[in-house]
DNA sequence: AGCAAAACGAGAGCGGTGCTCTCGATTCTG
DNA sequence: CAGAATCGAGAGCACCGCTCTCGTTTTGCT
């Protein structure tokens, strides 16, 4: 086996257990040494290939984003078909929240506090806006078919459009600014509410998290006009 | 000064100087050993006031939530007399947000992911409940005002309403089921909003964090049927 | 008032952590 | 083929949470 070969599975090799150890104790109790152990090399041998902690965790970062992002896109192309954009957007939605549920330390990585003193290298910037672009895509889909949204929206003055600047060089189309502020408010509801649910705020509060969360769908979907 | 005095003397004195050092370098980072030496003590000498660094954390905790629900309900009864209601919403969620924004590793603590292996003791319940207490009392204003909500909202069907059955209790008025979740969708994008950008996955796509937040408030007061 | 019991601070120590450095052995490359 | 780069292993540093022991001090009961 080639050098380059070796290093390639050992790299791999190192991942694949940090992500299990991840997924098993959480990112805080994430041991390096513990990691070179189950692996069967020595804890300064890891450092060959990460050149430290938080690079691993930055690479299992970028992981999680991918599946992730890949379970949301899917999830959008499994229902595409239909061309029903309530369905398109039910789909991500429960997509995202399965995903969050199968994965809970995986999804505290990347949605909870930020870990060390962290850093997002702009190798997570493109993993990271998998699921927020799935979402745009329906919404220019609805912008496109001229969808009036579900909800009276306010009207947008100029500071707040400029505001929301940085998120129109990601649009294909041209895109009215109350739909926009709409979407940016399903996203922040949708996440809002998988990290409530997952981190304990909803506790005795809601009793059944399934029901609650694919009636707030339905509801956002009503709001962004994508229904009927 | 006798023992008693004493150990509230100590106890608060750790509390206070592990206060500062979380607002310093985060939970993740906390050392009780850096405590102790903080304090002018020795690191054993800590655990006859705290039995671990999680019941120190929990501590944290508690302080975290109090504090902020102490700002945010005197942001409420600061604008409480003018009665309008928008008003007094946006005052809370602006509480909310300014308090984030100032103490972000304390709102990483209790809104960021589950520090240890965690455990939120029924103590920590009465702190956190004061932000969503707010929040209903307002809802309950509005429902006794028998404000129309701004935006059409879904019909609430058996199984969402016993989903949501663990709110009731909390309520001094009888509720619409759909008042209840559009209250429900405020409280979590308030959160989910405040959450993503401070842990900065609004990064490059918001480019004024304060605007854009000020305007999905009156979004949200709109939508709940708080405003004009 | 005296004395046992409880509380306390200090210190040593255990096993664990991230990370650095050095030293041979192996592999690649010119 | 020789020099250079890469690699695994080991020792070691400073730190961590936590436990235990040991004098000292304060408390509370008789």
């Amino acid at each position: 086996m080639s050098r380059a070969e070796n290093r390639l599975e050992t790299t791999q090799a190192i991942q694949e257990t940090a992500r299990r150890h991840l997924a098993e104790v959480g990112p805080a109790a994430l041991s390096l040494r513990a990691i070179a152990r189950d692996v069967g090399m020595v804890s300064s041998a890891v450092y060959r290939y990460f050149p430290s902690r938080d690079h691993l965790l930055t690479a299992l970062i970028v992981e999680a984003y991918d599946e992730l992002g890949a379970a949301v896109e899917a999830a959008d192309t499994g229902v595409r078909r239909r061309g029903d954009l309530a369905k398109r957007f039910a789909a991500v939605c429960h997509a995202v929240h399965d995903w969050a549920r199968a994965h809970p330390h995986e999804y505290a990585l990347i949605y909870g506090s930020p870990v060390p003193g962290y850093a997002a290298p702009d190798t997570t910037i493109a993993s990271a806006a998998r699921v927020p672009g799935t979402l745009l895509r329906i919404a220019e889909e609805s912008e496109r078919a001229e969808r009036a949204l579900g909800a009276p929206t306010r009207a947008v003055g100029a500071r707040e459009r400029t505001a929301l600047g940085g998120i129109r060089p990601a649009l294909d189309v041209e895109m009215g600014d109350d739909r926009l502020v709409r979407w940016m408010m399903a996203w922040t509801s949708l996440f809002g509410h998988i990290s409530l649910e997952l981190f304990g705020h909803m506790y005795r509060g809601v009793l059944d998290y399934d029901t609650h969360f694919a009636h707030v769908v339905t509801q956002l979907a009503d709001d962004l006009g994508l229904s009927g």
